[in-house]
DNA sequence: CAAAAAACTTAATCTATTCCAAGAAATGGT
DNA sequence: ACCATTTCTTGGAATAGATTAAGTTTTTTG
């Protein structure tokens, strides 16, 4: 909990009893790996701030093959932000990749939480703007860079990471196979 | 600029005073079809509304090839986040595809816009996040669907909007080459 | 209204990546 | 330590879509 107040302090002050607010409000929830936080079909009245460890949003289309879309480290939000915002059923799954933590932000309580503390509305307007910064730029590598390519570029850019996730997840993070990603390994030792 | 007023609106309750001070400090610019309100190499302060007509953001990658990231119609806003945020010089063009019109909002007086108008905190929130929504679901598509998959489900979703644009805009939005494009159009026909 | 420019089509060849299948290596639970 | 499960590798056949190049149609401009 302690890691969301620091990253909000990054971009707003929280006086004391915010954050007597906010721990009163939200919930820490300890997830084991592999472990999900959100399975498709079920609702989604939550954002999720992963305060420790890390977390994949991921679909499975009618192939029955995963799609994972993101990845959430330690500071970092994560959710299926149409089932959140629209109330629908989710289309996706969130599961922890490693055993940690993460802090549950309720859409239900959401309202009466800004109005306590307007600050908020402008954390998560920065937040959001960020994310959508950094995924204008994602999309520019997924259509511009060819499979091989974007391997090595976030290999070269996020060496550690790369050493944490099993390797069919991030194959389909970059929009491969586990089996072409094999051969570019192969490739280049 | 009413246009912009009127989508404020939806999220939040603006005084007659809020609409001053926005006519004061925004602008309204006209734009012919083609022209080119930011360019590769410049800085971007601004972010865009589209007030009237259809804009798109693209970029030409090394082999000189035009991808659009974004097609903007009245009522979105529009622009190169990263450049937008950062301040760096933008890898991007933003161009109107139709004669109409946009307002520039000045990231130099974004601070005191906000401070005077708090609410634009909660408006901005709330833009962004349904655009980050629907970024979500469009990467889906993206990932999920074949090429000839994609055009389908974009021609039966938005008809007029198919007739409006060139089809090699259109090709390089649903990330594939206009010969494709024309390929997939005579297999129907 | 003609000429130039822009947009679209068609066809042949080429290539990055998928798909399938089977085996090998690593990891996890008891 | 051992067995089951999960993850990774390898190779060959198949394919969606790119590339190239030339020709046709449509739109724009003087």
């Amino acid at each position: 909990m302690e890691a969301l107040f620091q990253h909000m302090e990054r971009y707003i002050k929280l006086r004391e009893e915010d954050k007597v607010l906010l721990s009163g409000a939200l919930s820490l929830r300890e997830v084991k790996k592999k472990e999900h936080l959100l399975e498709e079909g079920r609702l989604c009245p939550y954002n999720y701030f992963v305060s420790k460890g890390c977390c994949r949003l991921y679909y499975v289309n009618d192939k029955g093959i995963e799609h994972t879309v993101q990845f959430g480290i330690d500071g970092w939000w994560i959710t299926d932000l149409m089932a959140y915002v629209g109330g629908q059923p989710s289309g996706y799954y969130l599961q922890a990749v490693e055993t940690g933590a993460v802090v549950l932000w309720d859409r239900r309580t959401e309202d009466a939480l800004l109005q306590q503390i307007p600050a908020l509305e402008r954390y998560f307007r920065l937040v959001l703007l960020r994310s959508a910064a950094a995924e204008q730029q994602r999309n520019r590598y997924l259509s511009d860079f060819s499979g091989e390519e974007r391997y090595h570029h976030f290999n070269n850019s996020f060496p550690e990471f790369v050493q944490r996730v099993p390797q069919y997840m991030l194959a389909s993070y970059l929009g491969f196979t586990p089996e072409f990603l094999s051969k570019i390994r192969a490739r280049k030792a």
